[in-house]
RNA sequence: GCGGCCUUGGUGUAGAGGCAACACAGCAGAUUGUGGUUCUGCUAUCAGGGGUUCGAUUCCCCUAGGCCGCCCCA
């Protein structure tokens, strides 16, 4: 084949959109019952936007950006997430408020450059929320919930919430150090990566998988016993939040996100269900990217959730919705005569509003009556010369098979009804 | 960016160094104008390129793609 759809990307075929559009309906209605209003951003952005607030040492910018210089030599790039354009986007229309709350939800494609595998693409889509103008650690646990919520309302069981803070600008410095310090006598011993992330993220080694790390970390200091009272405060809070709201969570102090913008709450919605990717859900809060982006400091908080991961989770429960819409009337003709009346009542039929449609290909009455079968037609309508001379056509109940006489007055009056 | 496995009609598979098989779907037909059952027929340069060989779809190499893992993330 020459032409296919690029690596990493896929086509959302007919028989999958019914399931995009349900879910799409489930995620909208979830965000709006919080009240979180869309915002529909560009698709690409400048890319000092990302490169900025992500953090120019993480991997999505330093190796995973689609990033090309437009015809006026800018510097472009496909959106890899969307919370800095949701940012970029607030401030610039003035969005943000002072004193005032608001609550933004977005639902599109991203792009990351990466090697395709289970759960991740190279264009994937998202749908998320972002919260700005409050510090109030029960938005924190307002944000979580309504993850949680929306898992439960697309009937998702055994997800696992992973929740931890990372600390504010103040104290994370100090922990960062603090790591730097403790891992320094052993780095020797430790994985490559990890000899890399001491330069360049300690906070990621914590995170570290290899056995011959383990042993270190298991010793390291914890990011909880390094908070600053404040972030230990609002740790608390949002704690007692998620426990007051029933929400079953797990602290896992190891939880450190890639993007250089979060600041104390993070959380992660994992599932077992799926393969060594198996964070669906994924966010925190950004006290400081607002200020960092240009506009005045507004603390704010968001999550981001991985439809694709969503969508294998519900296939492997096998509870896949079969959307199956099928028309109302399906016109069968015989000779061109029939094809022209056919032609015309079908533009009356769509314009009442009811599903219908004919054949084009000239076919015979029997592949016309397979052609409605597999159009899941409710009624099919034959037209042929002996209907047109007595002016009464055939109406046949696809389910039934029992066929009636009918008028074409009759069968637009009765339309409503079908 | 690194590693492993894989790539046969529209789909799912079988096959073997020398006529590519089966199922399903699709289309056409089984005496006059009726679908979802049955029967018959039709539909593949075996991912692309190169090599070994009398001969390769089958063996080897390269490329591309898919799947899975590492890294990282949704």
């Amino acid at each position: 084949m020459k032409y296919t759809s690029q690596r990493g990307t896929r086509d959302i075929l007919p028989d999958e959109a019914g399931i995009w559009q349900s879910i799409e309906k489930t995620v909208r209605r979830t965000f709006e019952l919080f009240n979180y209003k869309e915002i529909r951003t560009p698709i690409f952005e400048s890319t000092e936007l990302f490169a900025r607030s992500i953090g120019s040492s993480t991997d999505i910018v330093s190796k995973e950006m689609y990033t090309f210089p437009d015809r006026k030599g800018r510097s472009l790039t496909l959106r890899p997430e969307e919370t800095a354009p949701v940012v970029r986007a607030a401030i610039e229309h003035n969005l943000i408020l002072k004193d005032n709350i608001l609550k933004l939800f977005y639902l599109g494609p991203m792009f990351r450059y990466e090697r395709p595998q289970a759960g991740r693409q190279r264009q994937f889509h998202q749908a998320g929320v972002e919260a700005f103008g409050s510090v109030d650690p029960l938005l924190d646990v307002e944000v979580i919930l309504l993850a949680e919520q929306l898992f439960d309302r697309l009937g998702l069981k055994g997800l696992e919430i992973d929740v931890n803070s990372v600390g504010c600008q103040k104290c994370r410095p100090e922990f960062t150090t603090k790591l730097k310090e403790y891992f320094k006598s052993n780095i020797g011993k430790m994985c490559e990566d990890c000899k890399q992330r001491l330069e360049t993220n300690p906070l990621r080694i914590l995170d570290c998988k290899e056995a011959v790390c383990q042993k270190y970390i298991e010793k390291a200091p914890s990011t909880r016993e390094s908070l600053c009272p404040e972030c230990r405060i609002h740790f608390e809070k949002v704690e007692e939040g998620l426990k007051q709201a029933g929400i079953k969570y797990r602290v896992n102090n190891r939880l450190v996100r890639g993007l250089d913008y979060y600041t104390r709450t993070t959380f992660e919605v994992v599932s077992r269900q799926l393969g060594a990717q198996n964070a669906v859900c994924g966010g925190g809060r950004y006290d400081t990217l607002v200020e960092a982006l240009g506009g005045s400091s507004t603390p704010a908080i968001g999550f981001a959730i991985g439809l694709e991961r969503l969508m294998e989770i519900i296939r492997s429960e096998n509870r896949y919705p079969i959307s199956e819409k099928g028309i109302t009337l399906y016109i069968a003709t015989l000779g061109d005569e029939a094809r022209k009346i056919s032609f015309d009542l079908l533009t009356k039929v769509r314009k009442a509003g009811v599903a219908a449609d004919m054949d084009y290909a000239g076919r015979s009455l029997k592949a016309q009556m397979k052609a409605a079968d597999r159009a899941r037609a409710r009624h099919t309508l034959i037209i042929g010369e002996n209907e047109i001379k007595n002016g009464l056509y055939v109406l046949k109940d696809m389910k039934t098979a029992s066929q009636i006489e009918i008028s074409p007055e009759e069968l637009i009056n009765k339309l409503p009804a079908l």
